[in-house]
DNA sequence: ATACGTGCAAAGTATTTGCAAACGG
DNA sequence: CCGTTTGCAAATACTTTGCACGTAT
């Protein structure tokens, strides 16, 4: 089952019902490989013919994040970042580029275990994390 | 040698007079333990009787993160936070809780010789990484 | 004296909220 | 039908910029 499929679902299931502005946002996130700002959603479903109202982005991914269905990614930039939670996959965390902003993708076990042996430690009852490196991309260096 | 006191020295060293604004952002700065918003960060200098200006502030602290003097954090509100960034020391992580927002450091020795091992796999030039853990803290659980 | 630093106000983005109309079940 | 979802517009929050004036050097 694909994300996007698993999410519609999970929706209805709660007796939440499907408008065509969610419907738009989940299946634009359910095709992306990684992280996209709410404005990059908003103006991609309109370039794509729907025109949907940004506060109904908003909303979408708001309710998506309080589910745990997408995950909430902040690199630095003035605007946040939103990605598809698969329930038991994918974890991975984001290299930003300081010079031009590009964001990308990058995963290790062995990071994932340390980062979980840690969050025990804290006091705090862990939901997640998020570990985000910074430095000059390939091209900008 | 202080925070403040490296600091101040560094910028007059590089040819940057020193201004009130500058002088006032830098000193309370020097005396937190974590990280600050430039909101607060201004309004914590007024209420100490210094009528700064918001943008001087956001100047001064853009300044001081160009040249590596302050580390900026990126938590998942909508602001930006900045917190003291020493040469040889002091480097730590963020917790910050889901429901009221507060935000607490950590540090782990362990995971950040696993961070640095990961640093050298993915191609950038990398400059900085940060590890921020989310969820509920002790009152809010 | 002269260029840098500063404060204010205005502009620029990102995000949230109020509300009436459209729509799904 | 009735309550949810939606789009628009206005409001709010954070940050940046333009500009005239003050001040450190």
């Amino acid at each position: 089952m694909t994300w996007t499929e698993h999410t519609l679902a999970a929706l209805t299931d709660d007796g939440f019902r499907s408008g065509g502005a969610r419907r738009a946002v989940v299946e634009l996130l359910g095709g992306q490989q990684c992280c996209l700002t709410a404005q990059e959603i908003h103006q991609e479903i309109r370039r794509r013919g729907r025109p949907v109202g940004i506060a109904s982005v908003y909303r979408v991914l708001d309710l998506l994040f309080q589910r745990g269905l997408v995950q909430r990614v902040d690199v630095g930039g003035q605007a946040a970042r939103y990605e598809p939670n698969l329930p038991g996959g994918d974890h991975h965390h984001h290299v930003v580029c300081d010079d031009c902003g590009k964001v990308e993708a990058w995963k290790d076990e062995g990071l994932e275990r340390a980062v979980d042996r840690v969050a025990g430690k804290v006091g705090y009852r862990i939901a997640g994390h998020d570990v985000v490196l910074r430095g000059l991309c390939i091209d900008c260096r």
